[in-house]
DNA sequence: TTGACATATATCCATATGGAGATATGTTCG
DNA sequence: CGAACATATCTCCATATGGATATATGTCAA
């Protein structure tokens, strides 16, 4: 079993570096597979599929333009991520707040022994 | 092939909803093995193994206490993940003042059929 | 040293998943 | 309708990877 799959997640979706490359192609706007084919080294049936994942989990957006569809970001959905991140980032400045009041104990202890 | 493996990014590491778990638990402090695993719901080789993959990309940092080995997070790798989302989020930020941009426009042009 | 305990690692297997290629679907145009 | 084109989907296969279990490693205590 290669565990727990449940693609459908922000996570897993991000987590795999061709559809972070997808992405970033998206970053400079709209384009048609057709487009990010030649962007990224991939074979057009892949990004389509990697374009499905990403679709799956909302970070992007499709429409269609006669016989091309246009993909974009639709990075709202990041919000998962963005708010998994700035809880290990309030984790960060926790330690470095008590980092700072150990050093400001040690100050004080200083001044003591030092009168 | 079962694609770009390269399991030692920080994306990777994340992306799998058990290691998330056991960063959770590591929120609250450092803990041993045995700790985790009574949090968690999996086997000890499951959360060693895991946290191994944790810290080959530098999430958790562990020491030895006796015959334990106590883990404790190390969110400042995340800065990766931090840096990616941020990029995103400029994305984000760009499209809404573009939409208020639009808007002011139609507010302009409002204002000028009017009179 | 021996035994108990904590953790790591090795093995085996199941499966999710990506790559490659062929083909289906849908769209435009003549 | 038929041809050309853009994209999606399907099939086959390789493999990375997780789960489960057994076992090795390392540490403490007596």
């Amino acid at each position: 079993m290669a565990r727990a799959s449940t693609t459908s997640d922000v996570f897993n979706a991000v987590g795999d570096v061709h559809r972070r490359a997808i992405l970033d192609v998206l970053l400079t706007g709209e384009k048609a597979v057709g487009a990010i084919v030649r962007d990224v080294s991939m074979s057009q049936p892949q990004v389509s599929r990697h374009l499905r994942v990403l679709g799956e989990v909302g970070l992007v957006r499709c429409r269609a333009d006669g016989r091309r569809r246009l993909y974009r970001l639709a990075p709202e959905h990041l919000q998962p991520l963005h708010d998994w991140v700035a809880k290990y980032e309030r984790a960060i400045n926790d330690r470095l707040d008590r980092i700072e009041d150990y050093l400001e104990e040690l100050q004080r202890q200083g001044d003591d022994s030092g009168t």
